[in-house]
DNA sequence: TTGTATGCGTTATCAT
DNA sequence: ATGATAACGCATACAA
């Protein structure tokens, strides 16, 4: 496996090392005859410049780091593409990690990062800010979506949590539902929190229930979005409505709903989070709350760009919106309130 | 960003540098007060060795590539999952690479990952042995996963796409269908084409009808599923069963039988492919053919680790079943043949 | 045990 | 335009 270098190509190509590297990292100062000589050597013993020596030598790596929370969830999927399309589309590769909504592996990830000497770092980050003083004292060029610290000087890209919520709430209780469930992200993430409060306030001072019990904190899998429908629907008083976080805790509420011979959309109302594609398949579709995550993902990549230069970047907040459809009907007179 | 080096980790603690690094790659022969004081010091500066430079000096740069045609693809973002776990426990990095479904990103992602020097490569290929002449010829170690390249001297983890999809269309013929419309993957692919050739195989003798007209050619993603299923039932004798070779095109298909306003399971019977979460949450639930993704993913990396290590690998094929749920009832009598 | 010196593959500086 | 050479950060062979 010992891979053939600059001096091998140089070599061949009767020149130093000094011409055949200005050739192949194209360099004005170069004969034709240098050029055609080298160009021919390199092709021909199939050279692959080492991306390690050359970014000792150089201050750059061409690569940012993507650090995300779950990849197996759809949202961050279609992040991950498009971030991955974008930093392409600007010569840079990706290195990936997946922290697996914990915290250790985030940081163990946040290491390799810094090792890897990444440019930059996207990342959708967890805890608080003690947890991240690693990357924030590092000077590592870093952009956070999705998900945003409190109190950290980091520029931003992350969904409105709010306005799509409130929307919702209000939607729902447009149609007569007075008892929303509600399972909540994890406490640990400003998606999670955002969400909740969100859905408190809209709650607050309207003719619907706000009470702790209609609560459910689950951790943004689809584990914890069944075992949430389970203690909501074991509620004495049964909700009439349920929203969910985030797309698999979606998933887990609803497969719950099904098993129990809930029938979506007319035994009981149910808003998702995130516009999964298969969420249009249920029948009736689902109503759910989306951003743009494509959007989301290309933006990210060009404010670590504008980081990476020094440009200033100021945090940005994408709107978020309610698609309804068939799983949040009128509610049948009397069953509500 | 000029990050702190051993040089200076080695000036703090009063040590020479290569007392340093004895330290901190664990090397026995230091002597404790000289070890406390390069800890101290390292952990003072915040210091994180280069991989670079280190990778530079060593063989290896504990960095495995891996190469998925599309990462929104639930199947893939499984095993991307897979694979990142088990790589992380065996202390690699994953570099990761979206060929989207494309010959040209993946030959660019080959080029990175060789320049990157990985110390191996988990693929999922697409195309010839022509196309994959760089990385073949490279001798990177490399393992292939779901896809194969054939002829190409690489081990692979596969799934047993004759069985599942035998069995489906066995299951379907018992169930009364004698007109299956198959949504193929693209030919350009083994998965694609052994689905494909299983499925005419198990149609051959069988009391069901096997033509050409039956079978339309996609790409694996959702809108040729769309695509597939309008071609298909447009024609002049409507398939009483539909097929597709994947989760996406199923979801493109399912999208349109519901635009047509008909019911899966009852206006027709539908088989999927993988087994997506969210496809046991339509109603009723789908059938689909399925392997264990989990194993595919640990199973290529633990492959890997013999390749690296100079073990002799032997391909292996996973199995692979048919998961039967409410999409394939019974044909009423009459409505078939 | 520790330090000095060398090399990994590449680019940049400085002569020529 | 080209070549010799130093330097990037780290790990090791060799000496001490």
């Amino acid at each position: 496996m010992r891979s053939v270098t600059i001096k091998d190509v140089a070599e061949k190509a009767g020149v130093s090392v000094a011409t055949a590297s200005r050739v192949l990292s194209g360099h004005p100062s170069t004969s034709s005859a240098a050029r055609t000589a080298v160009e021919q050597a390199a092709t021909g013993l199939g050279f692959r410049p080492n991306a390690q020596a050359r970014s000792l030598r150089r201050t750059s790596t061409q690569t940012i780091g993507l650090l995300l929370p779950d990849i197996r969830n759809p949202f961050f999927a279609d992040l991950a593409h498009a971030v991955e399309q974008r930093a392409s589309e600007a010569g840079y590769v990706t290195v990936f990690g997946n922290a697996n909504e914990s915290s250790e592996q985030q940081d163990r990830y946040f290491d390799v990062m810094l090792s890897q000497r990444v440019d930059g770092l996207i990342a959708a980050p967890q805890g608080d800010r003690a947890g991240l003083e690693g990357i924030l004292g590092s000077g590592l060029p870093t952009v956070f979506v999705d998900r945003v610290i409190e109190g950290a000087d980091v520029p931003s890209i992350s969904p409105d949590n709010r306005t799509g919520i409130r929307e919702a709430v209000e939607h729902l209780i447009a149609r007569g539902h007075r008892r929303i469930g509600y399972i909540a992200g994890p406490q640990s993430t400003s998606t999670g929190r955002e969400r909740l409060q969100a859905y408190k306030e809209a709650l607050a001072g309207s003719p619907a229930e706000l009470s702790s019990d209609l609560v459910y904190i689950g951790d943004f899998q689809a584990a914890s979005g069944a075992a949430g429908a389970h203690t909501l629907l074991n509620l004495p008083e049964v909700p009439t409505a349920l929203l969910a976080a985030d797309s698999l805790m979606s998933i887990g509420a609803i497969s719950v709903c099904n098993e129990r011979g809930l029938a979506i959309g007319s035994d009981i109302a149910f808003v998702g989070y995130d516009d999964i594609e298969a969420f249009t398949l249920l029948n009736p579709a689902l109503t759910v709350i989306a951003s743009d995550v494509d959007a989301m993902g290309t933006g990210a990549v060009d404010m670590l760009m504008q980081v990476i230069t020094g440009e200033p970047a100021t945090s940005r907040v994408l709107p978020s919106r309610l698609i309804r459809r068939g799983s949040t009907p009128e509610l049948p007179e009397g069953t509500g309130a």
